[in-house]
DNA sequence: TTCTTCTTTAGAAGAATTCTAATCTATTGA
DNA sequence: TCAATAGATTAGAATTCTTCTAAAGAAGAA
């Protein structure tokens, strides 16, 4: 990590009023130093062991949710046994591979959801979710 | 339960190939005979109990995965920590509760979603789900 | 510093789901 | 009708993912 990517992820914590401790700082460098990622607790806790920085799941857990509350992260749910947790918070959609559990993303601007119906009475979007679902069928 | 829905229950879960036991005449019965449903393995397990029929949760998961195999129920996933299991197969979106944790179908032909970009490479469309996430805002 | 608040952690606990292997039931066909 | 057999159900254990607990450690303010 050089030092201004160091400086940059520190700054992020700090406008996210989370403290930059060494666990935050690595996990933000896992995260967001290699573009836009779908990640998994477990995953993300396995990257941080391979980085050779101690973590605890628990950690992992915790850490997610803040960054997730705190708007650096958005909760994309796909599969029932599983939170993946996306880099992109800007609204957009995905293609999720279903054999491989992978998410790509897919532009807000690239796909249309139009005519939504009436909400039910009392009620607002909170977000508007597109997930296409692929597989590769064997031939 | 009538006659009649019993002798239509028993077809259906004949044509798809499965014993109609009394559990499942029991689930097919709690699941079909009021109109579509968006329904947890717990809840539909405390329904069997009140209905008066006990069936083991273990029962309740094993049929929710066969009669959805069998295309009799579909697999919603809106919610990480919980499966919702839809008695509407065909293909259709969702607006979800977040608040109450409660579905609502949007027909497929109220809702359109265009310009799906070109997908990954050696995949197809296994389906195109939309979930319109609300909540009631406090005021 | 030093006090306060926030953070991390190991391990226990919890919740949803799946597995095991024993028992039971439906179906088949002699 | 009645085995034989293939399939279904079950209690409870086991698994998996996630959250909680409460104690120890680190960061920020004065």
């Amino acid at each position: 990590m050089t030092q201004s990517d160091f400086v940059e992820l520190e700054k992020k914590l700090r406008d996210a009023e989370l403290r930059p401790t060494k666990q935050r700082l690595a996990l933000a460098q896992l995260l967001y130093s290699q573009g836009n990622r779908h990640i998994t607790a477990e995953r993300l806790h396995s990257e941080a062991m391979e980085a050779g920085v101690a973590i605890s799941l628990a950690t992992i857990y915790n850490n997610l949710h803040q960054f997730t509350t705190a708007g650096l992260l958005r909760e994309v749910v796909v599969d029932s046994s599983r939170s993946y947790f996306d880099t992109n918070v800007a609204p957009h959609h995905h293609f999720f591979h279903e054999e491989q559990g992978t998410l790509e993303d897919i532009a807000k601007s690239d796909l249309t959801v139009a005519n939504i119906p009436p909400l039910p009475e009392g009620t607002e979007i909170s977000s508007v979710d597109v997930i296409v679902r692929v597989n590769s069928p064997r031939r």
